[in-house]
DNA sequence: GTATCTATTGTTAGGGT
DNA sequence: TACCCTAACAATAGATA
């Protein structure tokens, strides 16, 4: 029930963590989502986290034309990489 | 006061597209530096317009350690250049 | 074009299962 | 362990300046 407001700074509890960077993961990636949808926007995301890459790569699209054209198609072209490094740390619990 | 459902849908309305991207950017820049600093995790975030870039560049730091190094270090480098793209386009109404 | 206000929707921490 | 529930907090759409 949020009793009281949440302290910004890192939460020592392991387990807590795992929990609250799970659910705020998905929330992150949903308004990211969000954004890209209602305002045309692209967004690329990239999370991990310090002991195993929970990686999130969310990018909306490549945008053809634009000046943002350059590094856009740059972090695309990484997304495999990334996916790679995800599924790869599935079996890593600590780097 | 947000009369009824978000449609998760492109705005049509150039203005109100404008406004929305401002408010959500913010929010979502917000979120990924909380989801940074509760949980000890890395969050790269970019984000860019169509028409210009307005592009933002979050990264909580650079991890010496893990699986994730390589392509964090690699976004982390990224860092000025996005930064200078996005300087840049406050000058470019459309690219 | 940006900033502020606030009703309303949306997110989520903690607890239960 | 992960999923479901819900109170409480947070984000924000639309209005206004």
């Amino acid at each position: 029930m949020v009793r009281g407001k949440v302290e910004m700074k890192r939460i020592e509890n392991a387990s807590s963590r795992q929990v609250t960077f799970s659910k705020r993961k998905n929330g992150l990636q949903k308004k990211a989502c969000e954004l890209s949808v209602l305002c045309d926007a692209e967004v690329a995301l990239i999370i991990f986290s310090q002991k195993a890459i929970k990686g999130i790569f969310t990018l909306s699209r490549p945008e053809p034309k634009g000046p943002g054209r350059e590094i856009g198609l740059r972090i695309y072209r990484a997304q495999p990489e990334i996916e790679l490094l995800t599924t790869r740390s599935k079996g890593i619990s600590n780097g």
